[in-house]
DNA sequence: CCACTCATGTAAAGTGTTACATGATTTC
DNA sequence: GAAATCATGTAACACTTTACATGAGTGG
C-alpha cells in the first residue's frame, strides 16, 4: 500500500494528521511553511485528494459553508503515513536552477556574473527575513510546532550559509568569467 | 528563441561551450558534479539533444570509435545560453522530500524521530566527504575551473550548515515527538 | 569468453505547471 | 456594486523516472 501514492499523497496525509482540512487550507498551507520544502498548487492537489479518498486513507467530514469540503485521516491514512516516515528512504534528489547556472557562470562577462551572484545574495536575505519573521511568531508548544521548528532552523542555517557564501562569491568571481569569445 | 528549450537544454548547451561531447559524455557529466543542482538521465539527454540539433543550437561532429556522437555547439547556441544566463530569472522552487519529512517528525516515537535525524547527518557526512575530495583535486586554474570552485563553495558550506543543523536537532527532537497515538 | 564500460535510443507511466472554468461569500 | 478571498475542479502540456531494447569495444 506503501507505493500507492507519492510524495505528495504523503505530505497531505502528513498534514490531516493535525487535524480535518479542506483542500483550500491544505493549499494555502503548501504555499506558507511547506513552500520550502514541497511546492504543490490546488490542481494538484484536488486530484490528489480524490485518489486518497477512493485509496481509504482520508473520509469527508462534513461540507463547510462556501462549498468546503474537509477531510480527515482514516486510520489506514495514519498508519500509512507512519509507515512511509519510518520504513522507507527519503528521495535525495534535489534540483535548484539558481545553483546549477552557476557551473555556467565563466560564459559570461564578470559584471554580469557579479550581478547573478549580487541577485543571489538579495534572494537569501529576502528569504532570511521571511524564516525570521516566521521565527518570531510565538506558537504554543506542542509536538508539531517544536517539528516545525526543527524544520525552520534547518531553513534558518541553510539560508545564512547561502547569503554568506554569495557576499563571499560576489567579489571571487570577478577573475572567473572570461571577457568574450 | 529562449522558450525552445527548457532548464535541461540550456545545462546541456553550457556543458557543450566548454568543448565538444558525445550524449554519454554529458551523462558523465551529470552523473558527477552537476548531480548535486540537477540530476538527468541518458532518456532525457539524448531526445533533448536531438531538439537542439533540430533547433540550429548544436552540430554534430565527427563519429567517434564505439558510435559516439559528440556535439558541439552553434553560434546561435553559445548566444541562447548566455542569453538564458544573463535574460532570464532562475527558478526558485526547490523540492527536497527529507526537508518536508521533518514538519511530519512529530508522528514519530521519538527514538524514530532521532534515527531518523541521525540519518540526515550520516548522510551531510557523506556528501560533504565526496565534495571536500573534490575540492583536493588540483585543476589547472581556468575561468570554467574557477566558476565550479564557487558552486563547489555553496556545495561545502551548505552542506556543512546541514551537518551542523542535524548534529543540534538529533538531541533537540527528543521532546518534539508524541509517544503514541 | 565473460563482465564491464561505452554508447544510443524508445515507450510508458508518473509528476508537475499553466491555463481554462466556475461559483459563493465577505469586505470595502 | 466591485474586488478580494474562499473554494473546487478539469485539460493540455511539459518534464522526469523507470523500464525496455540493443550493440560495440576493452580488460581480465
Amino acid at each position: 500500500m506503501s507505493n500507492m501514492t507519492g510524495t505528495l499523497g504523503h505530505a497531505l496525509l502528513g498534514l490531516l494528521a493535525e487535524r480535518p482540512r479542506t483542500g483550500y487550507g491544505l493549499l494555502k498551507h503548501f504555499e506558507q511553511s511547506l513552500a520550502y520544502a514541497w511546492p504543490a498548487s490546488h490542481s494538484q492537489i484536488y486530484p490528489e485528494l480524490a485518489k486518497l479518498l477512493g485509496a481509504g486513507l482520508i473520509r469527508e467530514g462534513e461540507a463547510l459553508p462556501r462549498g468546503g469540503r474537509p477531510y480527515e485521516l482514516t486510520d489506514a491514512g495514519l498508519a500509512e503515513v507512519r509507515n512511509w516516515l519510518r520504513e522507507t528512504e527519503p528521495s535525495r534528489t534535489v534540483r535548484s536552477e539558481a545553483t546549477l547556472r552557476l557551473f555556467f557562470l565563466w560564459l559570461l562577462e564578470p559584471e554580469d556574473a557579479q550581478t547573478y551572484l549580487r541577485a543571489e545574495a538579495e534572494r537569501a536575505r529576502t528569504v532570511l527575513a521571511e524564516l525570521e519573521a516566521i521565527a518570531e511568531q510565538e506558537d504554543p508548544d506542542s509536538p508539531k510546532t517544536r517539528a516545525y521548528r526543527i524544520a525552520l532552523e534547518l531553513g534558518l542555517r541553510t539560508t545564512r550559509a547561502r547569503l554568506e557564501w554569495a557576499e563571499w562569491a560576489e567579489p571571487a568571481v570577478r577573475a572567473s568569467s572570461r571577457p568574450s569569445r
